[in-house]
DNA sequence: ATACATTTAATGTAGAAACATCTATTAGTG
DNA sequence: CACTAATAGATGTTTCTACATTAAATGTAT
């Protein structure tokens, strides 16, 4: 459906407010469906996302701040996030050697097992970007990192 | 900044999975800059969508839960929201007359005044999309539209 | 008309996010 | 070295979200 029938606004002031409030709609749905996935597995987007990072360590202990600074979502709470994780095992912590400060955290088997069923979802759910060609991908992304591009004016 | 840098990953499975990163990242981004903005307003992205919605009506009451179909969190509790609102004075309600479970909602000067304070600001952050062309914009539009197409895939 | 289902909005509640604060440790400077 | 600043992570607090439930009004079917 078009994003005017989604949110019943027929008319927008610029092509750039349509996309501005089509990228906030279709993201806040993109998350509402990959939530509905992990429901059953008793998993949040936040903390597969930490997951997911803790994976791409390959087995090698990663910082919480370094964890947040891979975060989709900057201001999350990473100490929590790593928390709950612990509390379902999925992944285990313990006090950094250089850096008394720091905790080092690493996923467990169990957090691996789970990511391994999770991973056919996140699949279909990025498949459903198959409808546009590769090379349409890259662009867009790159649209999207310009945007992001100049701190300072906004 | 790109999606790489900014959330230290360097590799992507797809130009998929990389431009369904950078969604989710992008509108975290924007939404944040949105925040901050209304900040010192004191009042929240939701309850500015309420507002815009309001003002929408070009004085005509709307019900609860036709501001919900035009939200673009459709999970927000848009009675709360309306509680907010109406504590700052910024809307009034009053039972509608031929549906006595519904409640007409309607924006009030003071609420109109504000929205016209924040007008710069919400222009001046739809401005960053201007580094792309208004078709470009256009384009990238449809293509979520097409995104949310498939309901039943996912 | 009665009974049952549906709709509308409000409310209760558990958990999460946003933000500030606190403690311990490390880094930097005179 | 002593002193201050900076950093890492945990924790407290308030607000918000997600979800379920409730209450009243309306719709529908027999």
């Amino acid at each position: 459906m078009s994003i005017e029938t989604d949110i019943k606004q027929k008319k927008f002031r610029s092509p750039f407010q349509k996309l501005a409030l089509n990228l906030m709609y279709t993201t806040k749905w993109l998350e509402y469906k990959q939530l509905e996935s992990f429901k059953e597995y008793d998993i949040t987007p936040q903390q597969y996302n930490v997951l997911r990072i803790l994976r791409g360590q390959q087995g090698n202990p990663i910082k919480v701040s370094d964890i947040t600074e891979r975060m989709l979502d900057k201001s999350s709470n990473t100490s929590r996030l790593v928390d709950k994780l612990l509390a379902k095992n999925l992944a285990k912590r313990s006090s950094c050697e250089s850096d008394r400060r720091a905790v080092d955290v690493v996923i467990t088997e169990e957090g691996l097992a789970l990511l391994k069923v999770l991973d056919p979802f996140i699949e279909d759910w990025e498949n459903r970007f198959n409808i546009i060609s590769e090379e349409e991908a890259e662009q867009i992304s790159a649209l999207l990192d310009k945007l992001r591009e100049n701190e300072n004016q906004a």
